[in-house]
DNA sequence: ATGGCAAATTGAATTTGA
């Protein structure tokens, strides 16, 4: 059997549905994981998803900012959020389905200064990323899939600059330490890393704040698909679908996808 | 440590993102 798994982080599903919408009658994904929905469960748009055959839906909203989904077309056999701390605050989903274990997450930003004494989001932001270190020594990663926005380019090469960004958050020495920590210890497998590779695009978000994201590229790959060993031996593909970043009004992520022969 | 922006909330200004 054939699945396929699509993450994304929106930047709201209220603003982006046409385009979440979209992508899933061009890439029919079974499984659907986002991120930064920005929205409370009871206001999450499910009929339009509804009318494309999606009808599960596993949601964990706040008001206003993070928030975590993930969309079905079959029922997940369990779902469950996890008690990895007190952060995680619209910030981690999980299902089980067609026997896979598949957890949808969305790593704190950590803010501006990558210094935890004086900085509490990237003080959080480490603390998530320990909580995800315990969980991993804790779980048998058999049969599992963990994917989302990381917010972490753990490589040199998984940005457009390491020396200017060697000091700047998503791209410090610490944080690449804790996620390249949280990958050894879940003995996981960048799935994305492992098919694709520069000179080809391996970025997943490109700032705003650039007038045309194209020009100069400078993008960064936050955005991540592991897998367990067992799953790594199975037959599977990856795609970043990169040209989402051309339509307007996109989100500054762009969706990866993986298509999986289990 | 700031930016060239965007979205949500609240009601023109602030917070958050990274």
């Amino acid at each position: 059997m054939i699945i396929k798994i699509l993450s994304w982080n929106v930047n709201s599903i209220r603003t982006r549905l046409e385009q979440v919408l979209n992508v899933c009658q061009k890439y029919k994904p079974d499984i659907i994981c986002l991120q930064e929905t920005k929205v409370i469960n009871d206001s999450f748009p499910q009929n339009e998803f509804l009318k494309l055959g999606y009808s599960h839906f596993y949601l964990h909203g706040i008001p206003s900012y993070n928030g975590v989904a993930i969309i079905t077309q079959q029922e997940a056999e369990s779902f469950d959020i996890l008690d990895l701390s007190q952060l995680n605050n619209g910030r981690q989903i999980g299902i089980k389905i067609f026997g896979i274990h598949i957890h949808n997450f969305y790593i704190p930003s950590g803010g501006d200064v990558p210094d935890e004494k004086i900085n509490l989001k990237f003080k959080n932001k480490l603390d998530f990323l320990k909580a995800l270190i315990s969980w991993s020594k804790k779980i048998t990663p058999k049969n599992f899939l963990i994917c989302g926005d990381f917010n972490i380019a753990p490589f040199e090469d998984d940005v457009w600059s390491h020396k200017q960004l060697k000091d700047v958050v998503s791209h410090t020495d610490i944080e690449r330490k804790y996620l390249l920590k949280f990958l050894e210890v879940g003995n996981w497998n960048d799935a994305v890393r492992a098919q694709i590779n520069p000179p080809e695009n391996v970025f997943t978000w490109w700032s705003y704040r650039s007038k045309d994201f194209k020009i100069n590229n400078r993008g960064r790959r936050l955005d991540h698909i592991w897998i367990s060993n067992d799953l790594k031996k199975k037959n599977y593909s990856i795609k970043i679908l990169d040209y989402t970043r051309t339509l307007s009004r996109p989100s500054d992520h762009v969706p990866i996808k993986i298509k999986i022969n289990l």
